[in-house]
DNA sequence: TTGCTTGCAAAAGGTTTGCATTAAG
DNA sequence: CTTAATGCAAACCTTTTGCAAGCAA
């Protein structure tokens, strides 16, 4: 599980206010091994007995990937917004049958943003790789 | 303008029928250099005396990614899906302040695959690989 | 002929918005 | 105090769905 306190930090220094909501979503994403939705997050928050409104998380969660500590991943399979929480640069491997979000950091990206900048001129601030395929449970599933 | 002739023979060969509608969407998708969204092609075919209803628009396309003759984009910045009619592997460039999407060849993902595959143990069957920044335009207005 | 495809319109459902209330700094 | 943040519910809008009619093969 991973600490919060650093992205505390990089809130306050945003200049935004912190508050109890926030610090909740924020211990909520930092435990969580899946890639939430919003209404994920609202209903584990609800069973913990923390009533948030949606409106809430999703602006939480905009402010979040503003300051770069959530990345959004739109799930093409259900159709929703999936959060990524995350420390170290790696890529997500998504299911086409179940949707399963996989994180993976064994393929070097380092290049990535100095190749695109220099090729499309664009001022490059992010990035987001995503493989498709089957997971291994579908593979057993569907053979 | 890219041609469509290769594209007719995948869809034929994966058993679906050849319909006008397919054919004018196809060709659509082949003479523009943009990354239309469902309205746009909708309105792009409407303005060539074509009227295709919204819905077929969305089954062709569903059917085309089927075949992997076109990519879905979807752009946090304006929510909605954009498609991409391809033909050589590359990466896109997403502008986060008018949504501009830029194609580009010069990155080498020719080991993602293979070290996604053997990190995740996912059966690949695609990829999509994306940066975020600011476009030169955009860049030349907010400076 | 067969059943995939189209088209219309309604429905769905994730996300956004307006505004009054609350609370952080 | 001042202003940003919260919460509720309605509105929004892209996408999906059901079904009758049309058309490839």
């Amino acid at each position: 599980m991973k600490s919060i306190d650093g992205a505390l930090q990089v809130i306050r220094n945003a200049g935004y206010k912190m508050t109890n909501q926030r610090i909740a979503i924020l211990s909520y994403l930092a435990e969580q091994h899946t890639h939430p939705t919003v209404e994920m997050i609202h209903q584990g928050l609800a069973a913990a007995g923390e009533q948030i409104s949606v409106a809430t998380i999703y602006n939480t969660l905009e402010m979040l990937e503003k300051v770069h500590l959530v990345l959004v991943i739109d799930s093409d399979v259900d159709g929703k917004q999936h959060f990524d929480y995350f420390g170290t640069p790696h890529y997500h491997a998504m299911c086409t049958n179940c949707g399963l979000i996989t994180d993976g950091d064994q393929f070097d990206m380092s290049q990535l943003t100095r190749i695109a900048s220099e090729e499309t001129g664009y001022k490059i601030t992010g990035y987001h790789v995503e493989v498709q395929g089957l997971c291994p449970t579908c593979q057993a599933k569907l053979s």
